[in-house]
DNA sequence: GATGAATGAGAGTTCATTCAT
DNA sequence: CATGAATGAACTCTCATTCAT
């Protein structure tokens, strides 16, 4: 799965082995996966992968909290770009980014929303504070990107609105993988245009 | 959990053990639950479970599958119902009987989204069967109850349209929990308006 | 070794798992026995003793506690003897009842003095205040027995000519072992005049 | 623990992971211990121990070895004391000597007498044969002590009279833990005028 | 029909020990 | 010499599943 290497210094270790992780939790849940398929998948042995994350739990949580970083930071600097046209809407290339990331990392996407979301495992605080930072980031940028447009948007609204966002990007997502023909970008424009019809029906007196 | 009564007739007990079954699985996923929880949960001995519903395996599937029926069945009934006013419009019926299902039955709900959506379990195959159900059946009814409107909606539309549906009600649920306040009834037209709003976005030329 | 015998009820399966355990913790520590050898030694499986015992921290707090009742229960009725001769001394007797368990209980002593000793083991609170419990017991037995001869023996020297006769006796168990042709019986002889001279050197005025 | 001295002659440095492997060891038994541990406490790292002292087992071994070497060493040279007074009892100069090291090195002790009495180790015979040394030493003592005194001090009985004087000594050290206010030599007088009345006890003929 | 008892298979975790730097 | 990295073996504990009552 990964190129054999022997004796390497503990950062690229540990990330080749947060790598096959997330691709080997991505197809099977917390309890389903083995950390001996982890290990398998990293192309190690099980106590290797107890010497660097330390307990299954750990490795889990690695797992979310980097994913986490990537998509999130993917998205921020979608939306501050500096080179981006004027004229753009920073939304769209916000939602979009969030988009392309969710279909081109299918499997961290996966850890990120499916798996985390199972109550009951012994991380689940720590997993769901992530979880939520998700819909927070996306609340975030819906909320600074409308604010000129429809007034004041109520923050309560912006979180609904990030909820059916991020979940209807899921939904996207799996529906791409059964028709590859759609482009990430015709399904970011969808998405938008989803996104901005709501917020006119949620609110049409603002208008 | 269920009252204690000893020599039930077949059918009935069976049921009874399915109740318990759904109220656990909803809690933990396919590996987390025990049939010893489920078996305390029905007030029984594990090898009474194994009795009547044969294996771990076969209990999950029946509990998906009849969750999924009665979902089918509420759907169904509120798009066809006889005494519902002529000028109401069904789909918009149907989907609040839909989603006034999910936030009902909270835990069949969470059965039959979530955890049947787990990929690489022994019973993969029949679970997602299951699970494409239910969007077939509200693509189903997009269909049918859009045709007239807005000229024939191509197949895969409805398809896709199912889809955002689906995990959206899914998402409003969830937002739910955390907000008492709102009513299922506020919500489902919420799910309204989005579904229409997005059909006008996906096809715009034909308004 | 224990005579085959499946499905039997909840009390004597647990008493042969007890009887298993303490002969097998006779011969390692607490770390070095596992409990595969445990359930061997008892002519049935692993998770046959996890189901009675619960862990193998249990079952070692339960051999310690056990084989306590049985020591301080045998010395107890040595002491209070009725049928026993008046003029017989109490002391000896009690002496001698304690060293003829420590002698016929070989595996029983080992694992309540010896092994119960180890340190920073997680049950250690318990175990140490059941190994307190044999002193004490002891040093009661001294008390009451000493009382009208050498005045009142403070509690503090009681204490200590308890730990000095518990530690004497398994110095001569040991010696046992290795000199068959001692008889119990001696060596009880020896334990008793060997306290008697100890409480003439610690209470030199009182003779 | 240590100063961190890199680069040590061979000799100082094995003495100083003695040094550490004797206190981590009498603080857990032999499995409870790990090489890490020791290896940690040594201010160095688990190689490096391997490569001074071979393997966990010949680690213990060298701890019981040396530790032997010194208490045996003490005791004959307070025996011997050439600048003691000529009509001091060398018995009791030796068993205050033996007690000394006892309480003075606790450590030291509760790995020579605690740990080397476990059985079913793979160094049993090794240590076994250890731990009977300092019985045999002890005895050796009192046989040449008292040789003048009560004629032929039968060579089995000066053994069984060491094993007493040896466990009562722990029994002492365990006792002075608790009891801070004894002192060594208060407690060194216990002993000794406990051997010799038990001396009299034994062989009331001889006299 | 219903249940306490029993078990084979497997998972997470640790550790003594060895390479390779 | 000294060490971070790597691993095979073993151990505790759990669970789906089946007998025997």
């Amino acid at each position: 799965m990964t190129t054999k290497q022997r004796r390497l210094p503990r950062g690229v270790r540990e990330q080749q082995l947060i790598d096959a992780a997330v691709s080997v939790f991505s197809r099977g849940d917390y309890r389903t996966v083995s950390v001996d398929e982890i290990a398998a998948a990293a192309g190690t042995s099980k106590p290797t992968v107890y010497h660097h994350l330390g307990s299954k739990e750990r490795i889990f949580v690695a797992c979310v909290r980097r994913e986490m970083e990537r998509l999130v930071e993917a998205v921020r600097s979608a939306v501050h770009d500096p080179h981006a046209p004027r004229d753009e809407d920073p939304l769209r290339r916000g939602i979009q980014a969030f988009f392309t990331f969710v279909v081109d990392h299918r499997e961290s996407w996966t850890v990120l929303y499916r798996r985390a979301a199972v109550q009951g495992e012994p991380f689940a605080g720590e997993t769901a504070r992530m979880r939520d930072r998700v819909t927070a980031e996306v609340a975030e940028l819906i909320t600074s990107c409308t604010q000129s447009d429809y007034g004041t948007l109520e923050p309560r609204d912006a979180q609904l609105l990030a909820r059916v966002a991020v979940s209807t990007a899921d939904a996207f997502a799996d529906w791409l993988l059964d028709h590859p023909d759609e482009t990430p970008d015709t399904m970011a424009g969808h998405v938008t245009a989803l996104t901005w019809s709501h917020l006119s029906a949620r609110r049409p007196a603002s208008s």
